[in-house]
DNA sequence: TATCTCCAAGTAATCGTTTACATTTTCAAT
DNA sequence: ATTGAAAATGTAAACGATTACTTGGAGATA
């Protein structure tokens, strides 16, 4: 590996000379322009990112954080994290959190030591204003951009799309299909997404003049895997006057729903409607293929990557982005009686 | 931000002190010691990994090449490598190619360029020998260690499976049940694990004295999809003599060569017997849940992480090593007859 | 007391860039 | 030919850490 004295050598310049070429940051003859650039040529010169990132104090890398990767709900957003990032000429380095608070904190400290320019965080739960003011005091705006999900502070940006009127709007459509009696499959956790689609849902019975009852709302384990949706189907199916349609706040969820409609004799889409939220691969694997809102996954990514950069090199404000979603009908929901 | 300069200053003492104190480099007295401990806590102080590192000239950060990352089998193996380098103090850059051959070769030119130590690379094909040679000369070792796939290099280190083995294996168990028409459905790539599995298939039927034939081969799309499986396994199910079983490379190929089977009026598991690769979670969604060969994901991620490391700071030459695959028995596979 | 060790601490060079500032060159206008 | 401005180039000081080398001083020995 050679630096870039050799270069200057090597052309016959100065070193000076030789990082206004690289850089562009000065006025060069064409003819020093061309020496410097056979001799980096001949030399194979690669400047030294740890030089460079010592006098110029940025490190072109931003943090990506993700609950996990198994869910391929996340695993598109962060290619659009990726693709952004790359385009603009940052590096990612992905912190796959697995709920593990101090695993984040770590994580998180590499903006304050240098390590990393910005954040993408997508593990936000509602109360973490505070774990912000930890790390960048009060008055500061920390070079975050939450995506997907978000936190009670007023100011930080976000990008999400509007998980609220969508899960209202979905069981608005269940309703206008004639289901009256609608169950719910949520998740235990702290997610501001998680909460506005329970609100949507309310929202929707309320304004139907149906009735909110906990007897209609189930919580599954906080994985929002397969296996707890199972287990909460069966426990709403288990009830009396039981459902004859399910809201999920995730596919995957949904997708046990119909599992457990069917171990207990009921026909998923005829029998029950269950509709999902997320869109994921699977979902259009077997029949009956689920209905299920559909979020720009891909799109989250790439607009929040972007954002961030505006951030951190225009010195943009913050803003909150609410991104369109779709409601995509397929077999799992049918008209009641 | 202060800098070293500035906890010598608080403590009383020279940046050696300090950099002694942090690294535990030379002797130093248990006052100063204290006194420096004591600074550093009171600065808050975080040494500037850029002028660390441009001094010490190592990065700590791994690579990590993945062909894509939504395939849940992916997933998992990144989880493992994560979990080891952050033991081994080491940060990882996830790179998704997407098949795209530059991108592949521009992030491992970090590797040249000083800004990663090694690389972990899931996406190298059968004859990419030529690959390293550009980028590392001909005599030197790259840091580099395969998972899942390898190139056809004599000296490169690798962890995977046995694939032949245990493609072997499961269509022995196919026969062993009384198949006598197997099918295969592989994917046109050029990757390694799918010509060993292929080499398997055929090998055990040989071994049982049955006819292997072109007609019973198939290759999806090379992206392993669902419903590329699903083509395949429609192709193969309309030949005559139609096969009574069909072994499949992947998961989601079986999940789809089930679901093809399921539209044109087979039931699978007692009509048809699938069989897969990997293990993914979707194998246990549905019914029939999948007979599939299970690979240790995480384990191998963890391996490979380790192996690298180990050949990063002991020089530790290459190894090759091959984990224990398993072959699960669920309800995609019936005996014949 | 003088000398010799040895340990602790300090000084300053170094890693490879970028860049403020100084200097030289070029060339048009007088 | 002289001047001046503008353009091109060079010099050297940062950036923040590590570390080879030097120094200072305490205690042991003669």
């Amino acid at each position: 590996m050679c630096t870039i004295l050799d270069v200057a050598r090597e052309a016959g310049v100065s070193v000076a000379s030789v990082s206004r070429v690289i850089n562009g940051s000065g006025p060069v003859s064409v003819k020093t322009t061309a020496k410097v650039k056979q001799a980096i040529k001949k030399l194979n010169y690669q400047p030294n990112i740890w030089g460079r990132r010592l006098r110029r104090k940025e490190s072109r890398m931003l943090l990506v954080l993700v609950p996990n990767i198994h869910n391929p709900f996340y695993a598109s957003i962060v290619s659009g994290i990726e693709d952004s990032a790359k385009l603009g000429g940052y590096g990612i380095m992905l912190c796959i959190t697995n709920r593990n608070k101090d695993k984040e904190y770590e994580f998180l400290k590499l903006l304050k030591s240098g390590q990393a320019d910005g954040a993408v965080m997508m593990t936000l739960e509602k109360q973490e204003k505070r774990l912000f003011r930890d790390l960048f005091g009060a008055t500061s705006l920390p070079p975050v951009v939450q995506c997907c999900e978000y936190c009670d502070s007023k100011e930080l940006p976000f990008v999400a799309i509007d998980n609220l009127a969508a899960a209202k709007q979905a069981v608005e459509y269940l309703i206008s299909i004639g289901h009256r009696r609608i169950g719910f499959i949520g998740s235990v956790n702290r997610f501001i997404s998680s909460e506005l689609r329970l609100q949507g849902y309310r929202g929707a019975l309320t304004a139907a003049g149906l009735e909110v009852s906990p007897e209609y709302e189930v919580y599954a384990d906080e994985d929002y895997g397969f296996r707890s949706g199972m287990l909460a189907a069966k426990e709403l199916l288990g009830r009396q006057g039981r459902p004859s349609a399910i809201f999920c706040i995730s596919d995957v969820l949904a997708l046990g729903a119909i599992r457990a409609a069917r171990e207990v004799g009921i026909v998923p889409g005829r029998g029950l409607s269950v509709l999902g939220f997320d869109d994921v691969e699977s979902a259009t694997m077997f029949h009956p293929l689920l209905t299920t809102v559909s979020q720009p996954r891909y799109e989250m990514g790439r607009v929040s990557a972007d954002m961030l950069i505006r951030m951190l090199e225009n010195g943009d404000g913050a803003s909150r982005v609410y991104l369109e979603h779709q409601i995509i009908l397929r077999e799992s929901t049918a008209a009641n009686r």
